[in-house]
DNA sequence: TGTACATCAGTGAACGCGCGTTCACTGATGTAC
DNA sequence: TGTACATCAGTGAACGCGCGTTCACTGATGTAC
């Protein structure tokens, strides 16, 4: 082995964390590969002794995203309080005006409801490990119980930070989002 | 005048409509104009004697799928009925599985929010007559009490379209859907 | 320890293609006489 | 009523450009002796 053992996996990993931000910012179709590899350091040529395929990569950047947000559900407090936390963290004009650092299922779910097989297998099966690991934290003894209601209530943070970033006045997108972050947590912890 | 007054503005409406399924089955950036035209029945030279540019088909085409969408409230029966029957009818699979037919916000709202101004003011303007229009249904004395909860319920909608076009189970999409659509009415209509 | 070598991650130019946009032209139309 | 004409919606080829992808090459590396 003429490079320490993970050298290549450490640029591929770079490739694929530059890969999301670019595409959380200007999103897939409108991230071209060269834009990619020169935010990674590195010239267009070297893709393809990465990835196959654009595609490929996508389905890649896809599940390093969900497996980094499940990640950071780590540095989240236990309980209720932390859920609370996370969602009004979720819902703040901060995550709103960051995107390319910010939630892919917010900057990129309909985009990936058209990507092909892989990319929407990997985002179905990051997404339900992430919803899995919240239900964990509220209801650690029977998480099945609250799943769906999780579920339902990350589709309507999704449709709040993506509708606040739609509309134009600045008030509005703020009531917006607080709205949400009120109903999400209503949905979530319903009797608090 | 050469031809009758309105030719020019059917052709016109035709590539606007012809523009929305392609733009909601491909997205925006997805679709060019040459296949827009295509599918209106004309070739892409006669694009600029309609539109500036495509931004400007853009920003006209999610103005007109947005009045469409309030237009179509007229057919919806008056009270709670009614809107329940819509808030299913949007929810449900025919609508998540014929995305070209469907709700603009929910095929293409993160790409709107990457979009420019003027698209998206024509989305905002939209947006709020729609949700304004589904509030008067709701409570024609005082539609403003319930506007902020609707506009959440919408938004709830729409990531939970997202959501049941972007997982791979089928039925889990279908659950999500169900659920999605009994939190939507118990956010708009809480007493039901 | 010093040198020649094999490896291979990364370079950068090039490929065909479709993009958004431009433009010289066509030909069907309603009007003028 | 019939013919010549001006209008202009639409045609289709072409523009430069950036896309995804390929490939011959470079040069830094660890290994062998």
């Amino acid at each position: 082995m003429r490079y320490t053992d993970d050298h290549k996996q450490a640029t591929r990993q770079r490739i694929i964390e530059a890969a999301g931000r670019r595409f959380k910012q200007d999103g897939i179709d409108g991230s071209g590969i060269a834009a990619v590899m020169k935010e990674a350091g590195l010239t267009n040529g070297a893709f393809y002794a990465h990835f196959a395929s654009k595609d490929d990569l996508v389905a890649n950047v896809i599940a390093d995203q969900l497996r980094t947000q499940i990640a950071d559900l780590d540095a989240v407090p236990p309980g209720r309080a932390g859920i609370e936390a996370y969602v009004r963290a979720y819902l703040s004009p901060e995550h709103r005006d960051r995107p390319e650092v910010g939630c892919p299922s917010a900057a990129l779910l309909d985009e990936i409801g058209r990507c092909g097989a892989n990319a929407k297998a990997a985002y179905s099966d990051g997404t339900l490990a992430f919803v899995g690991e919240v239900a964990a934290r509220l209801a650690p003894e029977d998480p099945q119980s609250i799943l769906e209601q999780v579920t339902s209530a990350f589709a309507l943070m999704i449709g709040t930070l993506q509708l606040s970033r739609a509309v134009t006045d600045p008030a509005l997108s703020n009531q917006i989002l607080e709205r949400g972050a009120r109903n999400a947590l209503d949905l979530m912890l319903p009797e608090s």
